[in-house]
DNA sequence: GAAGTTATTGTAACCGATTACATTTCAGTG
DNA sequence: CACTGAAATGTAATCGGTTACAATAACTTC
């Protein structure tokens, strides 16, 4: 391995003035400065990178931590994220707990480790504590899951009123038997777009049929399984309100399976807006959340944590909007 | 920040006693350990990795490059090599080159700089001579993209014999005039499938038309755009073979925004066997390669290179398999 | 109880860079 | 030409652990 001291003996210098060239402070001769770049060269030399961080005390690294890196969702977060730290030089370590709740506090030590100099989750369902006493210590920030009552930094869309907005879609297209396949309700994500949704339904005056609501877990599977349930009423729902995207799909294909056609026999209502919801067939209405945007704000408030900037704002909320697709019509019939 | 002397400090021991008992190597006196694991505790002690691994010249991290990590089929393979990393508690850095090919190299530099201890690469579209001399200092494992005559440990299927397997699938179907849709011919894979699939048209006694080989670069919409322009001629294809199941789902909706029916009116193959080729309608018939397989054995591999060990065996070749589903149907007709 | 082992603990060098501080070089000035 | 201040360079401490080696303690054996 090619070390500093071998540059250095190699240009004649001493690894200070080799340091210096590399890192390009303090002055330096040019004619020096040449003798130096040509002795890199020549080595084929790159710094330690660990010698360095160990030095400086940073590691030029953050982590996000992502429950599912298979959902494009969450992929185009982390795409903003990422844009926005190589442009300042962060490399960006991803940790994916795969939906495994004790894989997180498992990534919540790495930064303790200093192997990051902050972090990002995209999934926050750990005890509150830990992650608080973590947060008073580190950089973090939240984005797209937030706790309640917590003063974590966070930046996500208002769960509560994009749910309302997508129940309140299909109200208006007439609909007044409205299920909803609601997300896992121990993460507030879940738990804030059934609150929206039963808001739009009682400002609307209608009931909410305990039945009509049933915990997924956000997998295709669970909306094919949880809308089965459904169709096996006598009086099946007109229109399902899903909480994410997979879920409506797997909703949709239950309905189809029953031979029955979306939207005309039933609607459809996602959330999220992934890549997939556009091109499946029928095209499904959903909310779409500004997913870059989402990463991007994320790392550029982890950086001024970072920096120990003062913070305006701590917490962020970015404006959704309803996609209308083919997956909802109007009601005409009664049932 | 609680440094190893303040432990050493409190429980009366020095620094060396305390790494004694943390990495619980050497010996020390039982009573000795409770006060110092006393210690760690109260304090919250935590060690600095970076000073470790700079002593112990190792990070315990290895790279993974990714072309696109919003395809569920590397996502899948990561899961594969995330497994077995923790498995033995390596960590996982990934870098997403977003197609990118110069992104490719930039990650490249991690490693000369010790960020990481080993490199898997799923995808090898930059320089080779680059990438074979990165590849002689450290470990280094292509899974997925192989690089011809290159003696690099690699993991991957045979993607001429399975580009073979279907476009025989289809000229068994009675199929004559089959298109392919390419991947990128600058990439072994997207050459190795379009090498397959003339192999296949050969043996077979059919033509390859230049026409109906048409280069894509593996996006929903390049399958969208090249089958809508076989759809121009005046005697479309009546089956295509796509490069990827994304092309082929582009394709699909390019037949059916003509008003055409897949398979009825034109067949479609895929390749990846990606989450959504299933959920899709028709599902989409394709070459599932065991892409969790491929990850578990690439870290295996890796981990040997890792270790110095002896490899017996440096490319390993997997079994895929056609899963046939909706969206080929045999010929009856003349067109 | 002395000699010989073995178990336990401590001291200090080391990993490879950065950087505060010290020293040398050099140009400019009177 | 001596003197001054700035520029260029060097020396050595430092980051926070690990570990080779040295020193000490504890235990056997005769």
């Amino acid at each position: 391995m090619v070390r500093i001291v071998d540059v250095a003996k190699m240009a004649n210098v001493s690894t200070a003035t080799v340091s210096r060239v590399i890192s390009n402070t303090g002055s330096v001769k040019s004619g020096t400065a040449e003798k130096v770049l040509e002795a890199i060269q020549k080595l084929n030399y790159q710094p330690n990178l660990l010698a360095r961080q160990l030095r400086r005390l940073e590691t030029k690294t953050i982590l996000v931590v992502v429950p599912d890196i298979t959902n494009t969702f969450f992929s185009n977060v982390l795409r903003g994220i990422e844009a926005i730290a190589s442009e300042h030089g962060y490399q960006v370590l991803l940790g994916d707990t795969e939906n495994i709740v004790e894989r997180e506090s498992g990534y919540l030590t790495i930064i303790r480790q200093k192997k990051a100099d902050g972090m990002i989750l995209l999934t926050a369902r750990s005890s509150q504590n830990l992650l608080e006493e973590i947060a008073q210590e580190y950089p973090v920030v939240l984005a797209c899951e937030y706790i309640e009552g917590s003063k974590l930094p966070t930046v996500s869309i208002d769960n509560i009123s994009s749910a309302r907005k997508a129940a309140d879609y299909l109200i208006g297209l007439g609909h007044k038997r409205i299920a909803h396949i609601s997300g896992p309700l121990g993460v507030v994500v879940g738990r804030d777009r059934l609150r929206g949704f039963q808001q739009a339904m009682i400002q609307n005056g209608l009931t909410v049929e305990p039945f009509l609501v049933q915990e997924g877990d956000f997998t295709f599977e669970s909306g094919f399984n949880l809308m089965m349930k459904f169709l096996a009423l006598e009086h099946p729902p007109t229109a399902v309100f899903a909480a994410n995207d997979e879920m409506a799909i797997g909703a949709v294909k239950a309905i189809k399976s029953k031979r029955l056609k979306v939207p005309e026999d039933i609607s459809v209502v996602g959330f999220d807006d992934i890549k997939f919801a556009s091109v499946f067939e029928p095209a499904i209405t959903t909310i779409a959340q500004p997913t870059f945007e989402l990463g991007k704000i994320a790392m550029e408030l982890l950086l001024k944590l970072m920096n120990n900037d003062e913070l305006e704002k701590k917490q962020y909320m970015l404006e959704d909007k309803l996609v209308v697709r083919e997956s909802c019509k109007a009601l005409e019939r009664e049932m």
